[in-house]
RNA sequence: GCGAAAGUGGCGGAAUUGGCAGACGCACCAGACUUAGGAUCUGGCGGGUAAAACCGUGGGGGUUCGAGUCCCCCCUUUCGCACCA
């Protein structure tokens, strides 16, 4: 270690750049000072595990600030977990596979994996000097071949299982790069490199992973994760959206019809059919294209309603379209009563919900009545509302009437019955007759994972001409990316431009075969790669089941709620999937989550184009890691938006720098020497004192001894608790002002010196999960010769944290008036003796007459008058 | 439209269970130290008043000895969902 410049200790400055550069150097150099190892399940340990994770980042180039607060959180807790003994892991890595690279390539002529590992390298440079610890060993790097391999491993698992099979399913495509888009780059409706190219609609075959065979399990497993925000569980519900209803199946009347044709009708109120007075399509459904393949002006109709559904939906506002359509003039049967409807096509019905078509009963459906008006069809009233008024019952309800509370009328057979009593009946009815059956339906889809990208996990699977779709076997993985692909060109899938990867052998037959020249969805990756951290180098399987079963579930899971919907619900999939191959045992990735708030400016999102962004970069250099770090947790409470202000940050450096001076001040003289002269005997460091418990402690000392326990407590309490870091961090500050406040008394020697570097460790102790650099800086000023890391978090002592003395407010009418300082466990009657005889209140009794006595303990008195 | 969260000084935010509203920090003001201060330390800081009284947690009602906190109605902001049959 260099010699220490000469004024280093006498000059009271709070220098981070020094202090910080020090430890960096140090932790650079001894993996086991920067971040505790966790331990290995073979080496068994009587610790309990933690698993703290933070979602991992998309290297785009650089921290912002949003990363900084999520990791300034996840650390903080790992901190605080290993302080108390925990066998904590802390992992890192990166989800690096996606669109952005290949935009970059095309814009820099950058290659996307040098492009994203130049990335890596500078991101990960900017998490070691935020002092974030983790163990770097475990690292994983969803682009590289030993983590894509196993995506491609799972891949075939998924294809044995018969949970991943091809389909056709629409994309967007421009003309102009023939090339297929994803959703951020249609502009407008437009290419984003062609503005003046109209993107189309193309029909392609995909690979689909079947998450809905897990989409009962997904919901009610929503109920047992109680760790989980209300909200992230309520937007999983109502994305999975399930409904219980009938599908019934209406006939095309007459030999108009084209072969096997009825329609499949999805509805949940089955007891209204006989109220049906239409059947509606989306314009999209597949009887539709029949229809209008003779008559030109239905199919220019037709075309107008799914350019308006399409607009709407781009513009994020369908559901405010108006509703209009266009009738067919083919009729339908209704398979209960007999009755021919008429068949329109209306823009409010989706083909890509339910069945694509419904029954249309305006008379108990808002959007069905809407309809009806404005087309003059016929409304039929089928269900009178239920009441305990029989009035109320027989009289005509207010149309649509949409509650299900009620009794079926003019439907046949059924007439006088409950709508769940007819429901039930007409279910079962429709499945004896073999035209429809009681079903559940999902919003939730199956899992789209086809790429048409470069930058990708490429999807193992060959096309031989005789033996059709192959899956390449798994001693030949990785089937791995090339490299040098010119993706700078268009038309087509750039690896399809790639002779040595397309063509391959069939395994089967050994004929030639075309390998699939699809990637992977980059949620794949992410769907699983926390277990991957468990076993991050295990080249024979993703990850050792034994290893993995320690670990998980994940005990922290930290990140932006942005991620609620997709990430979590394809991870939540990929375990349950994982489970049923026997890999794990748990059914959950995740035993807690906790979504933080964003990071804001002048109370707008950072963004470039506003040009409010706040570099991290910028804030380490002005300010230290330890001022970003601990300006980000004390801004605001983490679950909530945080407003950056650059004199917010100072204020936290200004305290900083209180707390290192304090120290520089206090720290008993031969530690301090030590460190002056490291070539001293270190013997000479203090020895942990039990003085912290002393009772006889003057006055001044005391106080500092009370605030100290307090302080303990309440950061002790946030983190099992509410995690409120900004309230916690508040606390230490007033630790802090007390002590600067009792300097006189220091002076004066009324603190004990032993105490007094007690209290300084506990006080540094407190700081570690929140200032790390500080922290460290400080602890080995008062002569500790252990790590920081591996130190206990302090324990508080209720009754040394209790006050002797209390100010209890007097109240008169629930006004103060006076306030007594009382013993603080005195009874009742004393305190309430005390309040009456107190002056002010003496004096606004006079001449009124006393009601009512009110003392809440330790709290406030109050008197009512009269 | 539906759902959720939020609304407190000049600003970020405290008040965890119905009990002193404004902890802590920023900004500002004053003082000390100083050749100097964009360093540091001390004090002040919701409105109002000479001092009190009094008024103050988006607005209006209510429950209570007592309401930022509970109940009812309304307004605003943010986020999510959005014709889900």
């Amino acid at each position: 270690m260099a010699a220490p410049p000469a004024d280093r200790l006498t000059d009271e400055r709070y220098d981070p750049q020094r202090v910080e550069t020090k430890w960096f150097e140090r932790w650079q150099q001894d993996a086991a000072l920067y971040a505790a190892d966790p331990i290995s399940v073979d080496a068994g340990t009587t610790k309990k595990k933690y698993y703290v994770l933070e979602m991992l980042p998309y290297p785009s180039g650089a921290l912002h600030m949003g990363h900084v607060r999520n990791y300034a959180i996840g650390d903080a807790l790992a901190r605080y977990m290993w302080m108390n003994g925990y066998n904590v892991l802390h992992p890192m890595g990166w989800d690096s596979f996606g669109l952005p690279a290949e935009n970059a390539a095309i814009q820099n002529k950058t290659p996307p994996r040098q492009w994203t590992l130049v990335n890596i390298a500078n991101m990960k440079a900017q998490m070691k000097r935020l002092g974030f610890a983790y163990d770097w060993s475990r690292e994983v790097t969803t682009c590289l071949p030993d983590f894509y391999r196993w995506n491609q491993w799972f891949f075939l698992k998924l294809f044995e299982l018969g949970l991943a099979y091809r389909k056709k399913s629409k994309v967007n495509w421009c003309p102009k790069c023939a090339t297929v888009l994803a959703n951020e780059q249609v502009v407008n409706g437009c290419c984003w490199r062609h503005e003046d190219t109209l993107v189309e609609q193309r029909e392609l075959e995909q690979w689909f992973v079947r998450t809905t065979k897990y989409a009962d399990e997904l919901l009610r497993g929503l109920d047992t994760l109680q760790g989980w925000p209300e909200k992230v569980r309520t937007m999983q519900r109502n994305w999975i959206g399930r409904s219980e209803g009938t599908l019934v199946d209406f006939k095309l009347d007459g030999a108009a019809g084209p072969a096997g044709s009825t329609i499949s009708v999805f509805t949940t109120r089955v007891d209204t059919i006989f109220g049906a007075t239409s059947v509606q399509l989306a314009p999209e459904h597949p009887l539709v294209a029949d229809f209008t393949r003779y008559n030109q002006p239905l199919g220019e109709a037709v075309q107008g309603l799914i350019a308006e559904q399409r607009k709407a939906k781009e513009a994020g506002d369908i559901g405010e379209i108006e509703k209009h359509g266009v009738n067919t003039h083919r009729y339908a049967i209704n398979p209960y009563s007999g009755e021919k409807v008429p068949i329109w096509v209306a823009n409010y019905i989706l083909m890509d919900y339910g069945t694509g078509a419904i029954m249309s009963v305006p008379a108990h459906d808002e959007r069905d009545y809407e309809f009806a008006k404005k087309y003059k069809l016929e409304i039929r009233l089928v269900v009178l509302p239920v009441s305990n008024d029989p009035e109320e019952t027989m009289a005509e309800p207010a149309l649509p009437f949409v509650a299900h509370e009620g009794m079926v009328i003019n439907s046949g057979a059924y007439s006088g019955i409950s709508c769940a009593d007819a429901i039930k009946k007409m279910s079962a009815y429709a499945e004896e007759k073999g035209f429809g059956k009681a079903t559940v339906t999902y919003r939730l889809k199956d899992w789209g994972i086809s790429r048409q990208r470069y930058w990708g996990t490429p999807i193992p699977m060959l096309y031989c001409e005789k033996d059709g779709i192959v899956a390449v076997p798994e001693k030949d993985l990785p089937v791995i990316l090339p490299e040098n692909v010119d993706i700078t060109l268009t038309g087509g899938s750039p690896l399809g431009r790639v002779p040595e990867f397309v063509n391959a052998t069939c395994p089967k037959c050994g004929g030639p075969a075309r390998r699939e020249t699809d990637t992977m969805d980059t949620f794949v990756d992410s769907s699983w790669y926390f277990y991957r951290y468990t076993d991050a180098h295990n080249d024979r399987a993703p990850f050792d089941a034994k290893t993995a079963q320690y670990w998980f579930p994940i005990d922290q899971y930290i990140g932006g709620v942005e991620h609620a919907i997709l990430h979590l619900i394809y991870s939540r999939f990929w375990t349950r999937f994982m489970r049923d191959l026997g890999m794990i045992t748990n059914d959950e990735p995740a035993e807690r989550l906790f979504t933080q708030g964003m990071v804001i400016k002048d109370g707008a999102k950072m963004s470039k184009s506003l040009g409010n962004v706040v570099s991290p970069d910028e804030m380490v250099a002005r300010y230290g890691a330890d001022a970003a770090r601990l300006y980000s947790l004390f801004a605001a409470p983490p679950d909530r938006d945080l407003d950056w202000q650059d004199s917010g940050i100072e204020g936290i450096q200004r305290f900083l720098g209180r707390v290192y001076r304090f120290v520089v001040r206090n720290a008993p003289k031969r530690a301090i020497e030590t460190l002056l002269a490291p070539s001293l005997s270190p013997s000479s460091a203090v020895p942990p004192a039990e003085t912290l418990q002393a009772t006889s402690l003057q006055p001044a000392a005391r106080a500092i001894q009370r605030k100290l326990h307090q302080t303990i407590k309440r950061v002790s309490d946030d983190f099992q608790g509410r995690w409120h870091f900004n309230t916690c961090i508040s606390a230490i500050m007033e630790l802090v002002n007390a002590l600067y406040g009792a300097e006189e008394a220091i002076a004066q020697q009324a603190v004990p010196a032993a105490f007094l570097a007690d209290v300084q460790r506990n006080l540094v102790l407190l700081l570690a999960p929140f200032a790390p650099y500080l922290a460290h800086e400080l602890w080995e000023m008062l002569g500790e010769k252990g790590s920081l890391l591996k130190a206990q978090w302090p324990k508080y002592d209720a009754a040394l944290a209790k006050e002797e003395e209390i100010e209890i407010p007097v109240q008169m009418n629930g006004k103060l008036r006076s306030r007594i300082v009382v013993p603080a466990d005195s009874a009742e009657e004393f305190v309430i003796e005390r309040a009456l005889a107190d002056e002010k209140v003496q004096a606004a009794i006079a001449g009124k007459q006393i009601v009512k006595k009110v003392y809440v303990p330790g709290r406030l008195v109050n008197i009512v008058l009269k």
